[in-house]
DNA sequence: CGCGGCGTTTGATCTGGGTCATGGCGGCGG
DNA sequence: CCGCCGCCATGACCCAGATCAAACGCCGCG
């Protein structure tokens, strides 16, 4: 989380909205703010304190369990696996973060971070000091309120996917989750690529890779997905939604 | 979640520390903002707007799925279950609050909440409104802060729930995770009462209540704790600790 | 171009916990 | 005091998915 720093030094030659909308956009936690009404003068205070770290290669760690927190991240570009290790040496993958969400929000209570962070592509990231994020946050309520609702939304997420789904549902709901939040961002909502290995997925899902494998396998059989390796297309979303429906929302 | 409401009206008539923390006892959520640097002005404020609700019956409702919501509470008294009912029918149990801690948290995102909330006995609760608790929270930093807090660990324990553990260590975890959650608010740690059918107990830990049922008659069988129906008393918690140890916290 | 390793696929077998069915027990109302 | 009803316990059986085992590509490297 030391890396080349890229600070919003010009930020006061803005020149007009198109201009802010277009800076906002590196940054989608800016873009959530503005939403939550944040104004032009807000959002300059906001990008004041931004810092741009990366690239980090695949592989690389962002954070690792019990290291003091000091900030928090938006992902820029790339994929963010967060997991920890069980003391049988056995993975336990707690989320992928994608561009536009935010990692470490787990690390507030605690002060420390909970969990191991590690680039599975390649990954920027927008870097917020969490002191002075909160503090800024007293006095602009806009950008209180969108941590707020980060952390609860977190909560919700977290909650469903502790539900005892079958193989069949949780499969079909993280592909249409990584869909959704794709798309979300701009990217295709039909086609996309499986950043994360077969292992990755089982560890989220608390599935075996195996399981993992022969339900892909299955989709594709049925008609529902075409795979090949980590490309993924959804060829019937409809009956994904239908096998996933239980779990709204991810 | 309207009731007889009791405003803290004669806040201001407080003469000392000592009465200001027997005040602020009545609301354990206080208490933790006092940790957090609030000073005695500030815990004035935060009183004035608190509206103590309840009592609620065994069966009452606190607040039910897709109600806006308006306000967060916290226990006073009594055992809260939050549940959601799938589409099948069958009931989902997310969690259960114990006095001191914070309900609808999970509802900032969406503005309605996402679940029911059901009083196991008899409850009473600290109603805070939330949008002026959040306006509150823009002048006193450390309350700003406890909800972060608050919000920040619920998803660490949303998340160590979704582990794929055995029925064993899930419900060695459970009953310590009730004891430890009990002793901090002055129970007795070794006995207590399960407020919560051995349905809830299931619904909430993914496991068919007849497997709680076997789980707990092996405990006892192997001398870990004493069961007599719903009183419990935990007889060897190192065994206990050791079972739970991978998912820590809860 | 051949080699080696890892991620993945596929098949065979095993098992923890779910499901179904039955029976006991304690509490409450009549 | 009796009988009903909901909760709980216990046994028999079953199944989804884990585990074990093996072979297959894809890819980087010498």
């Amino acid at each position: 989380m030391s890396r080349p720093v890229f600070p919003y030094a010009d930020a006061s030659t803005l020149a007009d909205d198109g201009d802010l909308l277009r800076f906002c956009s590196t940054c989608a936690f800016s873009l959530a703010c503005r939403a939550e009404g944040l104004d032009k003068q807000e959002l300059l205070d906001l990008h004041m304190l931004v810092e741009h770290v990366g690239p980090f290669a695949a592989g690389d760690h962002v954070f690792r369990e019990g290291e003091p927190f000091d900030a928090i991240a938006a992902v820029r570009a790339g994929t963010v696996k967060t997991y920890v290790v069980e003391r049988d040496g056995q993975e336990h993958v707690l989320g992928f973060y994608l561009p536009g969400e935010v990692i470490g929000l787990d690390a507030i209570d605690g002060m420390r971070y909970p969990c191991n962070a590690v680039a599975l592509d390649t990954v920027s990231l927008c870097r917020f000091s969490f002191p002075r994020l909160a503090e800024l946050a007293t006095r602009l309520p806009g950008l209180q309120q969108h941590l707020f609702r980060l952390m609860s939304r977190d909560i919700g997420k977290a909650m469903r996917l502790a539900g005892d789904w079958s193989a069949d549902q949780r499969v079909a709901a993280f592909l249409l989750g990584l869909s959704r939040r794709l798309s979300a961002r701009g990217y295709s909502s039909r086609r996309f690529q499986l950043t994360m290995a077969r292992t990755d997925i089982g560890n989220y899902l608390r599935l075996a890779p195996e399981t993992v494998s022969r339900v892909l396998k299955r989709f594709q059989d049925d008609g529902l997905i075409a795979v090949d390796r980590r490309d993924v297309e959804l060829t019937s979303v409809a009956a994904l939604e239908a096998l996933a429906a239980p779990i709204r929302g991810n």
